[in-house]
DNA sequence: AACCTGTGTGAAACCGTTCTCATATACATC
DNA sequence: GATGTATATGAGAACGGTTTCACACAGGTT
């Protein structure tokens, strides 16, 4: 069922029908009858087609290193609502956080022409995704990650961890920082960075730092080998609200009480920081609107829509809740 | 950059740098000529027109109610991991739950050939629903739900729902549910009627049912009427994990001991599960297996491997934690 | 009458591949 | 020497649309 076979029904020629479906210059008598085969015949344009000879895909690549992370999800949904309704599919690259495969999507979706433009939400930037960014024939977003001279959305890690590092230094005076690997630049390197300078303002050498990955049960396990270390601790700032989690399940496990023994901070506001016993004082990213965020800038590339933002960092919400005294 | 000037640079007819990027016959010396010029250029062939002329896109539309929700998310994951190790790439269409939207995509996607297969993960299958799938021109696999001469991989909560209320009747008298719209197949229907199974055949008259949705805010709001009604109640079997964290949550604040006074019941293991206190009796669906079967089955639809399952029963683990006696 | 101008139309080129088919060469076999 | 077979190649036709271009016809202006 194509162009032709229409055209042949309705006894126009296939330039005719495809004028009728593109706004084009159509007597009402044949639009008419063009309307009337294609009602019969149920006949839709080949997407394929459309975009080999126009080069528009009306798709967007989405380069995520994990759907299965709240965070995440909620950023790609932000992002859904607003390219969709743009008219943009999305087609989506799980790299599993191998930063090769990153590039290498990069290269793939741009070099086949396969997506009209890329979001690229990484957890770190080397000189090879620069390189590969800055090869792109398409316009994109960088999501997560600050990078100068180029459309970004990030979040601003550092004052987060600050703040509520401050928040729990009120009363704590045996700090610890279970974070995870500094080669993340968000969730790694600048909350990491937040936490040291807020302990170097007010004076107080940190009693210990544990590392973890972004799972509960790793937070938990950090927290142990904390507590094994450094029995008096008073304070655990975690980089994020599951290794959080996974340190207040310990804690109580081991006969801590929270926040009265130890205070516990998180950060990224996940379903679990308002779940966990005591909940959780924590900092709420928007994830979801950066997703939208982003999507609205990607559009500006593409010049659907104007959007003079190149850089945009996102706030947050401090939320001090049962966790800290 | 096209396969003619890769052809002129090589000094031979597009036929054989096609042929040199397909398998087919190239003398050792002008493959090695066109190997040469394509190191040199860069270049990649386009998927638009390699799709326009083979009617091959090696993309797979995932049509999906709403990405922002672990169980899908870690549903997806588990799609990617075996499409993408297929070669395949994932077009992600968010539907929002409603169920036009995604009768819509079903259509678009097969109509304009932009997929190979299509995975659709719905909540509820409407007679439109099945028409649209039955005249499908492409295979697809049904996710979620079971119907009968189709594809699909489901989640048996009906039993999973029974098993863990005949242990939670093991040592509760005055059982109450908290479900959602029995409109969905799964989480609603199926699990209302385990719950329903369970207490008639222990001769148990429900004390109440409430509704909520999704949310953890609308368990803990569908508990307090449940509280403000039944004071009573002594079990508060969910059919979802975040509804029973939000009654949790709520049980706690009006200060019921769990379980001594009420036990909960969830379903779906979400992390959450493991980190509310008490820890909670849940049933735990292999989400990201589930996905995974699905795309095995759609791979075996595009004549990718064989996998004779038509349909496939997901199983499911009771884990008895803190939240039951 | 000659000349625009706006509207409507179809023929044919084009987008970048794959694939069929005709053909060529080399070598072995009868 | 004729025939068969495996290997290697290019010309040209698809694939299904959009877009350029030339042209026709209506009506209004010089």
């Amino acid at each position: 069922m194509d162009i032709n076979t229409i055209a042949t029904m309705a006894g126009v020629s296939r330039a005719t029908v495809s004028r009728y479906l593109n706004d084009g210059y159509v007597s009402e008598e044949k639009a008419e009858r063009i309307a009337e085969v294609i009602r019969q015949t149920g006949y839709v344009p080949s997407r394929q087609a459309q975009t080999l000879r126009t080069g528009k895909t009306d798709v967007v690549g989405v380069i995520i290193p994990k759907i299965n992370s709240a965070s995440i999800a909620r950023t790609v949904a932000g992002l859904s609502e607003v390219l969709n309704g743009a008219g943009y599919q999305i087609l989506l690259a799980n790299t599993s956080n191998v930063a090769k495969t990153e590039v290498d999507y990069l290269r793939l979706f741009s070099r086949t022409g396969s997506v009209d433009g890329i979001i690229l939400s990484a957890t770190m930037l080397t000189h090879k995704h620069i390189a590969a960014l800055e090869s792109l024939t398409v316009p994109y977003v960088i999501l997560g990650q600050r990078l100068e001279g180029h459309r970004c959305v990030f979040y601003d890690d550092y004052h987060a961890e600050r703040d509520i590092t401050l928040l729990a230094l009120r009363s704590g005076e045996r700090p610890a920082f279970i974070g995870v690997t500094d080669e993340e630049a968000a969730a790694g390197h600048a909350s990491h960075q937040g936490f040291l300078a807020d302990c170097q303002e007010r004076g107080i050498e940190p009693l210990a730092e544990e590392q973890a990955d972004f799972s509960i049960e790793s937070g938990y396990l950090a927290c142990e080998r904390l507590l094994e270390d450094h029995p008096d601790v008073d304070t655990i700032v975690c980089a994020t609200d599951r290794i959080a989690a996974g340190a207040v399940v310990c804690l109580r496990e081991y006969g801590h009480r929270i926040p009265e023994d130890v205070q516990v901070t998180g950060l990224g506001d996940s379903d679990l920081a308002k779940v966990v016993s005591p909940t959780l004082t924590t900092v709420n990213h928007h994830y979801k609107s950066s997703g939208a965020e982003a999507a609205r800038m990607l559009l500006d590339g593409l010049g659907k829509v104007q959007d003079s933002a190149q850089q945009v960092c996102m706030t947050y919400e401090l939320y001090a809740r049962n966790s800290t005294r």
